[in-house]
DNA sequence: TCTGGGGTCCTAGGACCC
DNA sequence: TCTGGGGTCCTAGGACCC
């Protein structure tokens, strides 16, 4: 069988050069896209001229500015970049049917089939991408063409920004010999510095190791490893909707300041278990575990997890699970509260039943009513009273959010 | 005012059942 | 009555990805 023709498509800075499209002035500039600018918050992505800097992404905004005194801090426009995202997968989707999206601005398109009907070179094909790209949105990618996957997502990383590497089956074991293993995708830093100490630093004194000997070390894992090594992979590119079903849904965040006020913990909690409920309504699903995580002010944290008869989309039931669980487990606080986040898993898609309990029948008509005033409103236009403690701490009903004053709904 | 937020997969121990 | 073994579920934590 001749060799698949996979290509790995890497929007280049993706966040900052929308930003930079949009903006003219920021242009030529060092600039980082993070989340709001006031709150505690992380580089998102970077432009070139930041990178210049030393700027990576996952930084936080401090070291940045420490690095960059003149940096320019952007807020990032999630629905922007996730429309102009949609609109470059289905410029692939074009190409072949093939299409598996790994990220916001990553996919991997399978050639094989578009090159050989089309008696198209990978190469022109790659630049066709390219040249579409940036006629429709001024946006540059790199691109990496290779017998599978792995081997297109390592090659598109070796040239950036507007790079296009191909890596023919018979090229691959050369790279391998000067790729070093944390280039691979699944290799960070813990297996990377395990790695080292064995004396493997090369993807080919990856490959030649005994599996037996990385089995021994890391499990399973050994397995793949040693196949990473020798550049192999047999994973197909999955398809738009093979792989729809998600496993878990959750929401975390980060409180401005750290704080050992329980009321203020639970308000937050509160507010995002509404927020997953909600996410999990929109998508039809119901969870039936549901997980606490709490991260305290010197960065420790935990993550208990409790498991209910019932799968449940329901904002005020996830905030009972997680408020039980907050009791028994960090009650009292150890230290003070950094993050708080929840999430549901076991995750099963519904069909709307007619449910044997009153008060989840009656649950559900509220949902539905909350879930058509945020559609039309926007999120948090209806939030649990007690999510806005202590200006009503003793209640779960609901208010309506105005402007200046709250108004207290009959729904609850 | 040092370290976001959204996920997936794997491991390992204990409970529980047959 | 001196305690094997397989399978599944649950939970906690860790590593990794973007």
């Amino acid at each position: 069988m001749s060799e698949r023709v996979i290509f790995h498509v890497d929007m280049n800075a993706f966040f900052a050069s929308v930003e930079q499209r949009c903006n003219p002035s920021l242009r030529g500039k060092p600039i980082v896209v993070c989340g709001n600018p006031k709150k505690r918050t992380v580089v998102a992505a970077c432009s070139y001229e930041a990178k210049a800097f030393g700027i990576t992404n996952g930084m936080s905004i401090f070291e940045a500015k420490a690095l960059c005194p003149h940096v320019l801090l952007v807020g990032g426009n999630p629905e922007k970049y996730v429309d102009i995202a949609q609109h470059i997968f289905a410029i692939f989707g074009e190409l072949t049917p093939q299409v598996e999206i790994f990220s916001i601005d990553e996919a991997f398109l399978d050639m094989t089939g578009t090159c050989r009907l089309l008696g198209r070179d990978p190469d022109d094909a790659a630049r066709l991408i390219k040249q579409r790209i940036r006629s429709a949105y001024g946006l540059t990618c790199s691109i990496g063409i290779g017998p599978n996957k792995l081997i297109a997502k390592v090659a598109s990383n070796l040239q950036k920004p507007d790079g296009l590497v191909r890596v023919r089956q018979a090229e691959v074991h050369a790279l391998m010999t000067r790729l070093p293993i944390e280039a691979l995708c699944g290799v960070g830093p813990k297996l990377q510095k395990h790695l080292n100490d064995l004396g493997i630093t090369t993807c080919e004194e990856l490959g030649r190791t005994a599996e037996a000997l990385l089995v021994g070390k890391f499990g399973l894992l050994g397995r793949s490893l040693k196949r990473m090594g020798q550049g192999l992979d047999d994973g197909p590119v999955a398809p738009l909707a093979a792989d729809g079903q998600a496993k878990s849904m959750g929401h975390c965040y980060t409180l401005p300041r750290d704080t050992d006020n329980e009321e203020a913990i639970f308000g937050t909690l509160l507010r995002l278990c509404e927020r997953v409920a909600r996410r999990l309504r929109a998508d039809g699903y119901q969870g039936r575990t549901i997980s606490l995580t709490i991260r305290y002010a010197d960065f420790s944290g935990v993550t208990h997890a409790r498991s209910i008869p019932h799968p449940t989309d329901n904002g005020l039931r996830l905030y009972e699970v997680a408020r039980e669980i907050f009791q028994r487990y960090c009650d009292p606080l150890s230290q003070r509260v950094r993050l708080v986040g929840v999430s549901a898993s076991q995750l099963t898609q519904h069909q709307r039943q007619a449910s044997f309990l009153e008060e989840e029948v009656r649950r559900g008509r509220i949902d539905r009513c909350v879930d058509r005033l945020a559609d039309r409103f926007g999120e948090f236009t209806l939030v649990r009273a007690s999510a806005c403690a202590p200006l009503v701490p003793k209640s779960h009903g609901f208010l309506l959010k105005a402007t200046h004053h709250h108004r207290s709904l009959v729904l609850g």
